[in-house]
DNA sequence: GTCCAAAGTTTTAAGCTTGAAATATTTTTC
DNA sequence: GAAAAATATTTCAAGCTTAAAACTTTGGAC
């Protein structure tokens, strides 16, 4: 009964999906981290960037690989900090750039809170097959390959 | 060289990718709304539920169908309400539910919308094959309906 | 009919997010 | 080496987002 969809069409419906799955798992994760652990999901990126970098990142770094805005970087660290999460630092060669790097105290509260997220990540995607979730990796994978538009 | 990642891992990866491939993607949308149509993704989303059901929606239905919280569905009515793209109009039967629907302007300013929206979304993703297009879609929709937990 | 739980919406406080403007510093150019 | 362009960060105003509290209205229980 249907006719084909022209490949535009097929695009599109495509992204509906993709947005609709991810912001489900999203949203369900938010609420994880705010139940389980009282914090947020900028907040757990961020330490998961220092974490992944522990000699210290500088701010543009940081927004670069979490793919926001700089301001945004300062909001985020501004309030890790007055946590006592991370700390800021000046660097000694250039004196506008900032060093931004977890504290023991949350390198501590970091290692908890990404077993955590590991073990909710999986049950989270548990009605999943391995095969789609092998399929799936590797499709985003050429995805995210191809924009360099 | 690599072992084999446990099935935990495998789903971690998947979820970094999929989180990686959609925000680059709304990035890229939010910034080609902003720049040629001045307006955001959350109203082009509020308009779309709106335009899909043009007899009117209440409040928790628009809230319901974005995945948004009812507070939110509430602060981005009010700016669209306060443009005249929106009306807000109390039930007949029941008058706790608001109902929300387009103005003529907003159905004009919609319709040029999703037809710019279109040809963003099949540029955005000109780069993948359709047959990549289609098992992700296959995937996704098993995704979304899987997850009733 | 009255009380009370449930449902629909808005308000509020806090945090997230952005782009643009402002500051400070470094590097380039002349 | 002074002026100007480029880079790094923060600040700002506006909008997005959420959860929880407050209101309003409805629909039962009695």
């Amino acid at each position: 009964m249907n006719a084909p969809l022209t490949s535009t069409k097929r695009r599109l419906k495509m992204w509906i999906r993709l947005l609709g799955v991810t912001r489900a798992a999203e949203s369900h994760l938010r609420e994880f981290l705010r139940v389980n652990h009282v914090t947020t999901l900028p907040r757990f990126d961020v330490m998961a960037a220092l974490y992944r970098r522990r000699d210290s990142v500088t701010m543009s770094e940081l927004s670069r690989m979490l793919l926001v805005s700089n301001g945004n970087a300062t909001a985020v660290v501004d309030r890790l900090e007055k946590d006592g999460l991370v700390v800021r630092a000046s660097s000694e060669s250039d004196r506008r750039t900032v060093l931004v790097s977890l504290t023991p105290k949350g390198v501590k509260q970091f290692e908890t809170l990404a077993a955590a997220h590991e073990t909710e990540i999986n049950k989270l995607f548990d009605g999943v097959s391995n095969g789609d979730i092998d399929d799936l990796t590797a499709i985003l994978k050429r995805m995210g390959e191809g924009d360099k538009a």
